[in-house]
DNA sequence: GCGCCATAGTACGGTTGACGATATATATCG
DNA sequence: CGATATATATCGTCAACCGTACTATGGCGC
């Protein structure tokens, strides 16, 4: 799973919102660091849902525009703290192997003092 | 970047490794869990080389096989810290909002006391 | 009134990166 | 002699993301 995919299914986790809606929800939750693309989000969109990751939620009508709900299915849900948890493995990983970079002969014992 | 990318790196962060090295190395890192083909590995080699984020450290003739180490660069060991800084971030974000999913009507105080 | 911006969704072509399959070669083990 | 492990390389394909453009409406400032 890739990152604007999984920043999708984390907007979503809190509550269902709208294509528009989660453009600004997954600006915010990324600090402004990810700014989806609206041929990102909308493939996603259809891609989560075939994949019963998402529903629509509902549909609603607000000054003649189109707006679709959706909302993280219990599947979703599960495939995302997943998802969450082999990221912080990742992470942690990453920055165990980038301390060893800085201490090439250090031990293990010398490695649980320090 | 993508995970085979971000184990790559992770892998080479500690020590220089030659290609089946890696792929060992990257399915130790994360547990069993990715295992790398020839073909990502390889083609994910000269693109990271290219992009200046790894470079060869030496090579070794073994048994009439040519052994290729590479070795993280600055700017590799850079783009690691950061993609992992990064990752934890979205981990931490998504668990964050499944924690939201289960109690919708939280406010922001209750949720501080819990 | 007109242009600009925010909102909202749709459509499409291009690129990247990962993947599976396959090929090549040597050494070891049974 | 065949299977397995080591080791690198190439090819075609596909999923996913990206950029861009287009259609529409409503509010704001000039």
């Amino acid at each position: 799973m890739q990152e604007p995919t999984f920043l999708i299914l984390t907007a979503l986790a809190a509550q269902p919102l709208h294509g528009y809606g989660l453009i600004q929800s997954v600006a915010d939750l990324s600090d402004g660091d990810v700014r989806l693309r609206a041929g990102t989000l909308y493939g996603a969109l259809d891609r989560l849902t075939g994949q019963g990751l998402i529903e629509i939620d509902r549909s609603e009508e607000v000054d003649g525009r189109l707006r679709r709900y959706y909302r993280l299915s219990d599947s979703g849900a599960a495939a995302l703290a997943d998802q969450a948890e082999r990221l912080r493995r990742h992470a942690a990983a990453a920055e165990t192997q980038l301390r060893r970079r800085l201490a090439p002969g250090m031990s293990a014992l010398a490695e649980a003092v320090a």
